[in-house]
DNA sequence: GTCTATAGAAGGATAGAC
DNA sequence: GTCTATCCTTCTATAGAC
């Protein structure tokens, strides 16, 4: 039955996610998977051959995500100030609903970097380069920011959002004891890195 | 013969924090630290009881040195703007002396948040705070920076430094594509992390 | 397609000789 | 204090019935 196999094949890979998401591929057990989906162990080899596999399967569906999420900011027909604030809404609004995804992506290239070389193999980095160049060719000009500076700028774009996520369980700890809410401190983050952005830029 | 059980316990401990390094709790193995420290592998018992109390020790001396890092922030006599520099320059050179750390504690204290929490119980970040605000609180009005701005602005500062270290094998596999060298890259971040935090803050 | 049962390997921990 | 040998548990993966 095809409306079957396809329940249960979803309802592996979902289950997956939340298990890996949570414990990692050295920490996930696969009684785990098949208990969170209901099901009986074996039927994760049957539908996906080995824990590997399955891993590979979810591993590259979130990471697929994750480089999606970066897309509109090269789309969008918006000001250089205008994309930074789009990008800090979009992109920690993004990571609220999936907070976990930071620290296990970060975490699973780190254990396995040529896996993720293979990943963006396809993706030219040198071309959303050089679109991003074009863009704003003139603001970058005004702002005096040259090309050289361009990984110091995107990634620290990437930091001031993502960090927070990566650092969720540690800032936690800490907010706790200043009777700091962790969600109230995510909100205002999207304003906040990018107001900071931008006055970083301006001269 | 005490100098030669220290020789031993010190060997161990160190190949420990080598392998937990380098593949966390569940990816760590009780043969590869024994392997590394070329000894026996029933001594890791007979010194430490368990993985678990050995991987703790590991733990706790790392996440030690993490927050010794810290503490000269707060005791030097500098003003804010050039504290920001010393503390750039600083955590940075740090991290390139422990590039894994980052990725270490943040993976395990999201893996085990209550351990995390347990180990900081001491800390009285409150006074910290107040430091904090007492040593500048000319320069805090002057920047017109609020008490409440405070968490995101230190968190800031955290993610600038930290987040290169904990994205690296991220970073390194796209730098690779676009000819960027990573070192030149983190060598070049302890200045542009500094400058573009101080120019944020000016006003 | 789904289940039970089990093989086969690996990992942590311990007993006991030296 | 250090080694060899081995126990016991856990985990992935597979065989085979239904």
């Amino acid at each position: 039955m095809v409306e079957r196999e396809k329940l249960t094949e979803e309802k592996i890979f979902e289950s997956a996610t939340e298990i890996f998401l949570e414990k990692g591929m050295d920490g996930a057990r696969m009684r785990d998977i098949a208990d969170h989906a209901g099901i009986n162990k074996s039927l994760l080899n049957y539908y996906y051959r080995s824990k590997d596999r399955l891993f590979n399967a979810v591993y590259e569906k979130l990471a697929g995500q994750l480089f999606d999420m970066f897309a509109p900011v090269f789309d969008e027909n918006l000001s250089l100030e205008e994309k930074i604030r789009y990008f800090f809404r979009e992109h920690i609004s993004f990571l609220q609903k999936n907070p976990r995804l930071p620290i296990f992506i970060l975490y699973e290239v780190n254990r396995n970097p040529e896996r993720f070389r293979k990943l963006i193999q396809k993706f030219d980095f040198e071309a959303l380069w050089d679109t991003l160049e074009k863009q704003h060719e003139k603001e970058l000009a005004k702002y005096n920011i040259s090309m050289e500076m361009l990984p110091q700028l995107m990634s620290s774009l990437a930091a001031l959002s993502v960090f927070p996520f990566a650092a969720r369980s540690f800032l936690e700890a800490i907010f706790t004891k200043l009777g700091i809410d962790f969600d109230d401190y995510i909100e205002e983050r999207k304003k906040f890195a990018a107001e900071f952005t931008i006055k970083a830029l301006k001269r």
